[in-house]
DNA sequence: GTCTATACCGAGATAGAC
DNA sequence: GTCTATCTCGGTATAGAC
């Protein structure tokens, strides 16, 4: 899906990666679109278990912008919104996902606000939540998918500015975890 | 590309909107890349020829805001994002023309802001010009792949407030360009 | 659960006649 | 410039044996 696109993965290759016969596959997950939701449902799971870490975290606001730009993250996020543009039987589901993933930030967003004494009516957590995925995903988009990266320095220390005034400077360095593989058991 | 995605656009479906046979379009393109190239250069052309009159406007902001989120425009341009990503025998030549699309609206964003007083270490015209990209791309993003809306109003709102601020109130209705058809003569 | 076999379709691309 | 014909490849999916 990364290398290729998603329209790359087929039932031949994925067999081959795991060296079995194509038709196994089919046996598993009878089509490619269960095959697709599958992943995704997994890749929800511990997506919104890893949000609400970050969230719940000493610097909530680092955590999640950190999160939120993990390339690892954004380039298959972004396989899976291209696969929801063109498969409308996948759409649904992908879209109620990502309506929970903003849904949880926002009363992130909404507590920690408050906390730092910002009126809602200046700028609304919802804005905030919006704003952080939409600059996140964007630099994610052009750096991996173009390979460019004009300006991006210059946003990314203007958002970092922007944290830094709530919550002071980065405790903690951004976190990498581990990718692991993904077998047929998960 | 819009419906199904880059990776449906094959000779055969092309032939066939033209009522021509396959080997036709391989006449005129030889590969499929050509055929993109050829619809991406055209598209490059007419939209910087539009950015620019949008930035000679007498609201330049809020020209470039309209044209920017104009749904036409940003569901292609990330259809052939997704082709950069994958295609990388493409991928150059998308990457530079995002470049010039970007490197034009700085210059534009820096005469304005200087024009508006605001000083560049407060905003940076560059950081206006990534800002504006990742919003208007990743709300239609959303919108139009997903069919999802939360939060959308609201940040609109907020941009649209601060464009406010510096241009006052929109002159103009958005401008709705009509969508040609694309012929060979083209 | 894994295999062989197979049906069926559609893709990209080229050769060569007209 | 458009056609017919054709090559080669790879895709989804199912049936049925073991």
């Amino acid at each position: 899906m990364l290398e290729e696109g998603y329209a790359a993965v087929t039932s031949r290759r994925v067999a081959a990666k795991a060296q079995l016969k194509p038709q196994l596959v089919h046996y598993y997950f009878r089509t490619m679109d269960d095959l697709f939701l599958a992943i995704h449902r997994r890749r929800v799971e511990q997506g919104l278990e890893r949000q609400a870490r970050a969230l719940a975290s000493d610097q909530p606001l680092w955590a999640l912008w950190d999160y939120s730009r993990d390339p690892r993250g954004t380039a298959l996020t972004m396989e899976f919104i291209a696969l929801a543009n063109h498969r409308k039987a996948i759409r649904a589901e992908i879209a109620a996902s990502a309506e929970l993933f903003r849904v949880e930030q926002v009363s992130g967003f909404s507590r920690l606000l408050e906390q730092h004494g910002m009126r809602s009516e200046e700028i609304p957590p919802i804005v905030c939540a919006v704003l952080l995925s939409s600059i996140s995903r964007f630099l994610g988009i052009e750096h991996e998918a173009l390979g460019m990266s004009r300006g991006h320095a210059e946003t990314v220390a203007f958002v970092e500015g922007f944290i830094r005034r709530l919550e002071g400077d980065r405790a903690i360095a951004r976190a990498e975890e581990p990718v692991h593989a993904i077998t047929i058991a998960d």
